[in-house]
DNA sequence: CCTACCGATCGGTAGG
DNA sequence: CCTACCGATCGGTAGG
């Protein structure tokens, strides 16, 4: 009887996809059930399976689409000819902006990843860790380059990349920040310390 | 037939509560089940009921045990007569203590809270706006008596406490980093920033 | 796209 | 502390 709407947004899975992205975020995966997706389409949970093949198929489509158009973000700016402060500067700001642009998908890919079956679950695991290894060698370049103070490139990425994800906390017109002041002080901070 | 070891443990309801932030930890909430849990302990499941009131009470008790833990330990270093700075600092070192000290506790609090029903949900929100309200009140302080940078105190909230909570995808024994230098290095990092 | 339905698993209780 | 068991809900399939 209903259909699941597409107009101007794409086709019925990635309409679901979208839909799932939004459930999994507010509920969990596991607690986010195939019913309460359906029934979010204005469908039987039935109907699902003639788009899609399984609640973990979701999964997975979510936690590899944002993976891996980080993995190749990171490609691009480290390919030019910034200085390091600068090409960090981009990596801090393009987190920021995914945050706010694809907050449901890049919310899922950062906490609902664990539910992945392996052999998946690795290969998720393995796109996180090069890019945090991308991430790592570009300080290493800027501590020799002495465009960055002399410290651990490991605690550094840790701690650039867990202010960025952070960002999930923050509630929209809360306290009159607007994102691109909330970019310029997270920048600011990450890289200048807020130390007078 | 088998017991409950408490040896050193404190009491079983207390044993209990250990071992379930460790499996709400590693499987999350939802789909961590009593029946697992019971298995952990050496159990049968029904078995647990003669120490706890439900799954749900355990989850609220690890919450509010962080919750309160936290609260408790902010006003205590905001009642002491360090300057701004030395007080930031004691929290940022506070934080990585307690993330690397109660780990699975810790992580339950911050990830799993979502499934606390009401109004023990608003309960725990309240406690942590009111947590992140008195870290923001302090920075303004620092600000006004110009130990600090002119900032936005709640983007530098959201940035301080991001990154000690990113602590908990730190692995042991990795890249040879040990807690003390992990400490040094995200404070100063906070603090005076990256950048030459 | 639906109705009807399956086997598995869940949190929790009764009763001893 | 156990065995036995309940009603509810889950992901997914059959068949049209």
């Amino acid at each position: 009887m209903a259909k699941i709407l597409t107009s101007k947004n794409g086709t019925k899975k990635e309409v679901i996809i979208q839909k799932a992205a939004q459930l999994f975020k507010s509920k969990s995966y596991t607690a986010a059930s195939m019913r309460e997706l359906a029934e979010a389409l204005g469908v039987e949970a039935p109907s699902l399976y003639n788009h899609i093949g399984s609640k973990s198929e979701l999964l997975q489509t979510i936690c590899f689409k944002v993976g891996n158009r980080f993995t190749e973000q990171i490609g691009i700016i480290r390919g030019g000819s910034a200085t390091v402060i600068a090409q960090i500067e981009e990596i801090i700001r393009f987190h920021i902006q995914m945050m706010l642009e694809n907050f449901d998908e890049v919310y899922v890919a950062n906490h609902e990843w664990k539910h992945l079956s392996e052999p998946l679950l690795n290969d998720f695991l393995n796109i996180r860790r090069n890019y945090e290894k991308s991430l790592a060698e570009l300080i290493e370049t800027g501590i020799e380059k002495n465009e960055l103070k002399k410290t651990n490139p490991y605690v550094a990425v840790l701690t650039i990349l867990s202010a960025v994800r952070g960002i999930e906390f923050w509630h929209r017109n809360k306290k009159n920040i607007s994102p691109q002041m909330l970019e310029d002080d997270m920048v600011n901070h990450l890289l200048n310390g807020i130390a007078q």
